[in-house]
DNA sequence: CCACAGTATA
């Protein structure tokens, strides 16, 4: 009946303009005249359910999909791609399981979902299971293993299959670099211009990433020149790894230039410059790359906020950083791990501990970072008590503890003076968490019985170890020689420091300056003559806090005015930012990669 | 007339 009074020019019409809602992104729209059709097609009840998934709305797709009279493959496949990408795996399986005729697509689309979700032996079954399998499905396996961390095993299939498109090439060429061997990426590519075969756009991107990273300066550039003779440069995977190739060369200037390009509207492009800027410590342009991308109305993304915090970290602005914390919260980032997480760690470095909490609790899903930044953080301000707390907390979640964890409760401990706690959390630690424990933990451990007064314990605990101490294990226990005038342990511990590290300048100045202590200027020239014999040289001091804001300049050599330096022992004196500090410099070995600060103390 | 699915890129 209505199929009928329907003139089939006038059913054209309506199948563009759903078509057109669907590409704009007016769904409901889309429906409401998908709705007026009569009978509507395979094709186009297709292309709804595609509108709907990637929208997030499988109810709507599955019951279309359910509502169909007739279903071909493709409408199958589709279905199956939109439960996968609405993360049912369950779903997709069981449609899967009832599909009548299932062609290599459709294979290919469920190894693709196992392998997404790290289900790689499901997908593998899958793969040694299906009836035939063409170039796609073998690229499927290559980008899946990649994506598990599992290259060599990609590198395998590679090998193995019988035909290679340019999507295996590429796909190959992007997995080696995303796992660290970026050097082999470039040989491969030789290899592939070897066999003749054409790269395109995705294959130059990709490149360009991996001579980013293997900082291949002239093979990088080479591509860059290539790229424009193609008239590839204003394609914005191009230009976004060209930015990021530039400035991990050091060369901001191109990555300007290739930014200049165009009008880019794209975010990945807008944040590679914003990183680079960050990475290369500009961060003054980094900020006004970040403000400028707000006036135009480009939707940051988390790795925009992440650059951004970092460099107003940096630069120690607590103003600058609350713009873009204000910025996340308009945006709606105010709940997401990954922003809050670079505003934990900000905050705590700015001494804002409260803000720090504040924005900890607003996460929605706190993840190992969000609890490690938090803990840190705490261990940081002097607050072990609240870094305790949040650990008690942390253990009744899901989330598991690392070593970073552990080094942060024990710094918390030795800060706050909870050397007794301390020991317990090393027991604890060692008993109930299976984390390694490092060196690091070790010397924080010989640290806190130091502080306990008890030096020849602390000499017990570093021999019973039972991985061999280095040098910064014993160095925490000669500094606290020192701080006690014992001679013996000191004399001993410097000995196995020099064995060790005979270079390090540290010991010997703190053993001259306990000899010196005590008068006995001949013992601290015969150690000052050793230091010249064996040419050790004093280092200097680095830290990532200025004294005052924005003088960026001071943290380029790591020299202010007002830093004292000591060889290898850095005492910072602060006189603008009490607060991060609290009144007296902190003791803490090598904190965490969380922190940059690293502040060893004499106290 | 066409129209819908799987493999590579920041």
């Amino acid at each position: 009946m209505g199929a009928i009074s329907f003139p089939e020019g006038r059913r054209i019409l309506f199948y563009s303009s759903v078509s057109d809602c669907i590409k704009n992104e007016t769904l409901d729209e889309a429906r409401q005249i998908f709705d007026k059709i009569p009978n509507p097609n395979v094709h186009l009840c297709t292309k709804m359910i595609t509108g709907f998934t990637q929208n997030n709305r499988l109810k709507d797709a599955l019951q279309l999909f359910d509502e169909m009279p007739v279903r071909d493959t493709i409408a199958w496949n589709s279905m199956i791609k939109g439960c996968l990408e609405c993360r049912d795996l369950a779903m997709a399986r069981k449609l899967f399981d009832q599909m009548p005729d299932r062609n290599v697509v459709a294979w290919t689309t469920m190894i693709n979902g196992y392998m997404q979700l790290g289900r790689v032996e499901v997908a593998e079954r899958l793969f040694r299971e299906m009836p035939s399998r063409d170039t796609a499905a073998w690229n499927c396996m290559i980008y899946g293993y990649c994506s598990n961390g599992k290259v060599d095993e990609a590198v395998r299939v590679f090998e193995q299959m019988p035909s290679r498109n340019v999507i295996s090439w590429t796909s190959m060429i992007s997995g080696l670099d995303q796992n660290g061997r970026s050097e082999d990426a470039l040989r491969l590519f030789q290899q592939m211009v070897g066999y003749g075969i054409e790269p395109t756009t995705s294959t130059f991107s990709c490149l360009i990433s991996a001579c980013a990273n293997a900082l291949a300066v002239d093979l990088g550039a080479q591509i860059h020149s290539r790229v424009v003779k193609l008239g590839l440069v204003l394609d914005e995977f191009v230009a976004s790894s060209l930015i990021t190739f530039y400035a991990n060369c050091q060369q901001l200037e191109n990555s300007v230039e290739v930014f200049n390009e165009k009008a880019h509207g794209s975010v990945v492009v807008w944040t590679s410059l914003l990183t680079g800027y960050s990475l290369n410590l500009k961060h003054g342009g980094a900020l006004e790359v970040f403000s400028e991308m707000i006036k135009r109305v480009i939707f940051p993304n988390d790795s925009s906020f992440t650059s951004a915090l970092n460099s107003c970290c940096a630069i120690g602005s607590l103003d600058a950083g609350k713009m873009i914390h204000a910025e996340a919260v308009k945006l709606g980032f105010e709940a997401s791990a990954f922003v809050g997480n670079s505003l934990i760690t900000f905050y705590s470095k700015c001494g804002s501990i409260q803000d720090a909490i504040k924005t900890f609790q607003v996460i929605r899903q706190k993840n190992l970072v969000s609890w490690n930044s938090i803990l840190v953080g705490c261990a940081q301000y002097g607050h072990g008590m609240w870094a305790l707390a949040f650990f008690t907390q942390m253990l009744r979640t899901e989330v598991e503890p690392d070593e970073i964890t552990f080094t942060g409760l024990l710094c918390a401990a030795n800060h706050s003076g909870m050397w007794q706690k301390g020991r317990h959390f090393f027991q604890f630690f060692s008993k109930y968490m299976s984390i390694e424990i490092t060196l690091q933990h070790y010397a924080c451990v010989v640290d806190i019985i130091c502080h306990c007064g008890r030096l020849d314990e602390a000499e017990e605990f570093i021999k019973n170890m039972p991985v061999k101490a280095n040098s910064l294990v014993w160095l925490a226990l000669l500094n606290a020689c020192c701080m006690h005038s014992n001679f013996e342990i000191a004399e001993r511990a410097s000995k196995c420091i020099m064995d060790l590290d005979p270079n390090c300048s540290a010991a010997y100045t703190l053993l001259s300056n306990l000899y010196a202590s005590a008068g006995r200027w001949s013992d601290v020239s015969r150690i000052r003559m050793e230091m010249r014999m064996r040419d050790v040289a004093k280092q200097k001091g680095c830290s990532w806090l200025t004294p005052e804001g924005d003088k960026q300049e001071n943290y380029h050599n790591g020299i202010g005015d007002s830093w004292v330096i000591l060889p290898m022992i850095q005492v910072i004196i602060i006189p603008d930012l009490p607060l991060l500090c609290g009144a007296k410099p902190m003791i803490t070995p090598d904190i965490s990669p969380l922190c940059d600060v690293q502040l060893l103390t004499l106290s």
